[in-house]
DNA sequence: ACGTTTTGCGCAATCGGTTGTTCTATGTGT
DNA sequence: ACACATAGAACAACCGATTGCGCAAAACGT
C-alpha cells in the first residue's frame, strides 16, 4: 500500500540539503549555490540560507559532494612504521606542519604507516582512490614508492630528496649542511674525522654522507683518510664503530643522527673517554635525545615542522594545478657547542 | 544536438561497476552482488565478474559506497598536538598498532592532531562524519572532547580513563602500577620518597599520582611527609624540583615520566650526586629517552603498540555494535635497574 | 505432471550532494 | 513602448555504488 518510491529506509536522522530546501520553499539547487558561492544566487537568499544553516548546525555530506565532484578532500600521510623510525619524533613534528596547513584548506589527513618497503598500504589507499594526493615521508634509495606514485595519475609531494625525475621534493640541504659542518671542523684543526652512519637504505643518510666527503675534498683531504661507518642501526653497530673510532685515534665523530650520537657518547662516557678533551663529537639533531646531553652536543638542527608544512602548500598547489617548484630547500643551522671547543 | 542525458561530462576514467556491468552483459546489481558476497548470486557468475575484477584491477569507489552505505571506512585518531607532547614515541607506538588493526578491516585512519582543549579540529571531523568512529589518544582532566563525543552518536574509545560514566577505555593500571613501585621502593627502607610529576591536566599523571599515595598509605606513611612537585612542564620546573628534594634529603625520586626523568638525571649529574649511592631514581618508561642513561633506571614499562591494537579492536566492535567492556587494562612490568640499588 | 519452494538475476529507487541548461521575471537602452 | 540583455531560481541528469522487491526459470516434493 505505502508508496513505492520509499521502500528502501535507511536510517540516517541527519539535515540534508533537501531538508532545507524544503523548510526554505526553495530548490536544492539554490541551497547548493549558497553554500559553495558558485553560480547565480541572490544575496538575500543566499543570506536566508547561510542563516539557516549556521542556526541549526548542518554539516554537508563530504562523500554526497566528493562522489559529485570526484574529490575526497584527504590527502595521505605516508610515514615509516619501522619501530627505530617511529620513536624519532622527525615524523609526528612534520605531520604537525601538515595538519595545520591541510586544515586551512579544509582537508583531512589519512594515515598511512609503511614498513619500510611495504606497498599494499600505499596501494590500497591510492587504488582505492580514498586521496586527492600523498605526502611521501621519507625517500628511500631505489624507491618503488615514488615510482608507483609517478605511474598512479596522482598528485604526490616527497619530503627528502630523490633522483626520481620530475617528482616535487621538499629538503633540507643535507649535503651543504654536512659539507658545511665537515668544513668547520677541519678548520678547527681537527685532521682525521668519523662518520658514523644510519641506514644507507635511506636517501637522507647517503646525501650526508656525501656532503661529509664533499667537506673533506673542499679541504684537501683525501676520502680515505676518513673513516666511514656506514648502516649503524642496532646500539652495539654505533659501539663498534666508536671502538674503532678510538683506535684509529679519530679527532672527531659526526653522528648521522641522534639516536646514533646518543649510543655514541654513552658509549665513550661509560669507557672514560672525556669529551671533547680526548674525542669531539658533532651530530644531526633529529630529536630530544639530545637535549640534555653534557657536554652540549655541536649540530646540524632545522625545522620537521616546516618541512611538512612546506610539503602540504605545494601539495595543495599541486592538486589545484598551480606550477611548484621542483625542489624545495628549507633553512637549517649549525649550532656549535660544546662537544667541539 | 547531443543527447540530453550526457550534457554533463566529467573527467574521470576509472572503471566503474557500470562498465564491468556492461562488458559481461550483465546488470549492476549482480556486479555489485559478486563484489560484496550479499544477496543470491550464482557461483559461476561470481566468479566470472571477480576474474574480471582481478583481470583489469578494479577497484570500486569509496564514495559512492560510503554514501550508499552511510559509512566512512574511516576511523579518527585524535592525538595531542603540543610540542611536549609530539616529541613522545607514545603516539606514534599507538598509531601503529591501530594501524594494522585498521587495515585488517579495510579501514583507513584519520588523523586530528589538537592542541589540548581544542575543539574545532575534532569537531569538524565529526560533526561532517567524516569517519564512523574515533580513538582519543589521551584523556585530560574535565575533558570536554570526551563529553562531546558522547553527546554526538558516534562510537569511540579512550586510550587512557576517564571518569565520565560509560566511555570504552583502554589503559594500563597506572595506579596499581605506582602503588606497585612505591611499595617496593617502600621495602628497600627507603623512607622519604619524593615525586616529580607533570601535567595535572592528563587523568594519566593524577592517576599516577594516586597511586603513589596509595602505596604511601599501604605502608603505614602518610601522604604528608612524601614531597610531591606536579606541573612541571619546563626543564627549570624540574631542575628546582630536584633541588627542593636535595634539600629535603629525599632518598629517592619517582618520575613521572621519562622526559622529567632525563631532566631530572641531567640536573643531578651536573651537580655531581651520584645514584643510587645518594639518592635514588625510578621512572615511568614512555619513550627512548632512558635508552642510555647510566646507571639503568627502574621504571615501569608498558607497550603503546598494544593499547592501540586493543583500542582499534574494541572500536570496531562498538562499529559492529558488538558488546565491549567498559575498562580494560593491560599489563605493565616493573623492572628494576641499577638506580635503586 | 503439477503446485511449491528455491535460485539467479535485473529493475529502479536511493544515498546527498553538484552542475549544465532552461525558464521566467526583471533591468537596460533607444 | 519594444527588443534585448541579465539575474535569480528551478529542473533534472549525474557521480558510483547498494539494496528491496519482483519475476522467471530451475529444483523439489508427492
Amino acid at each position: 500500500m505505502s508508496e513505492n518510491n520509499e521502500h528502501i529506509m535507511r536510517e540516517s536522522n541527519r539535515m540534508t540539503i533537501s531538508d532545507i530546501a524544503e523548510a526554505l520553499h526553495i530548490s536544492k539547487t539554490t541551497v547548493s549555490r549558497a553554500i559553495s558561492g558558485k553560480g547565480r544566487i541572490g544575496a538575500e537568499t543566499r543570506e536566508k540560507v547561510l542563516a539557516y544553516i549556521d542556526k541549526y548546525n548542518y554539516h554537508p555530506n563530504p562523500m554526497a559532494r566528493g562522489l559529485a565532484q570526484l574529490r575526497t578532500y584527504n590527502i595521505a600521510w605516508v610515514m615509516p612504521g619501522d619501530s627505530g623510525m617511529t620513536d624519532l619524533p622527525f615524523f609526528q613534528r612534520c605531520m604537525l606542519g601538515i595538519s595545520e596547513v591541510a586544515a586551512a584548506h579544509d582537508y583531512d589527513i589519512l594515515l598511512a604507516m609503511v614498513y619500510d618497503r611495504d606497498m599494499s598500504q600505499l596501494a590500497r589507499i591510492v587504488l582505492n582512490h580514498k586521496v586527492d594526493g600523498v605526502i611521501l615521508g621519507r625517500t628511500l634509495v631505489e624507491d618503488e614508492r615514488v615510482n608507483f606514485l609517478k605511474s598512479m595519475d596522482i598528485p604526490f609531494v616527497v619530503i627528502g630528496s630523490t633522483p626520481v625525475p620530475d617528482v616535487i621534493q621538499i629538503d633540507n640541504d643535507h649535503r651543504a649542511a654536512c659539507r658545511e659542518l665537515t668544513s668547520i671542523l677541519l678548520m678547527k684543526d681537527l685532521k682525521k674525522l668519523a662518520l658514523i652512519g644510519g641506514d644507507s637504505n635511506h636517501v637522507v643518510n647517503e646525501t650526508r654522507k656525501e656532503g661529509f666527503l664533499e667537506g673533506l675534498r673542499a679541504n684537501g683531504l683525501k676520502p680515505e683518510e676518513a673513516d666511514i661507518y656506514m648502516d649503524c642501526k642496532e646500539r652495539t653497530d654505533v659501539e663498534h664503530a666508536v671502538e674503532d673510532c678510538l683506535r684509529s685515534q679519530a679527532d672527531c665523530i659526526i653522528c648521522m643522527d641522534d639516536r646514533i650520537c646518543s649510543n655514541a657518547l654513552e658509549k665513550l662516557k661509560s669507557g672514560g673517554i672525556v669529551i671533547p678533551e680526548q674525542i669531539r663529537v658533532a651530530s644531526f639533531y633529529d630529536s630530544i635525545l639530545l637535549e640534555n646531553s653534557l657536554p652540549a652536543v655541536t649540530s646540524l638542527r632545522y625545522d620537521p615542522r616546516n618541512l611538512g608544512v612546506v610539503a602540504a602548500k605545494n601539495l595543495f598547489r599541486l592538486i589545484a594545478e598551480e606550477a611548484v617548484e621542483e625542489i624545495t630547500y628549507l633553512d637549517y643551522e649549525v649550532a656549535l657547542k660544546g662537544s667541539t671547543q
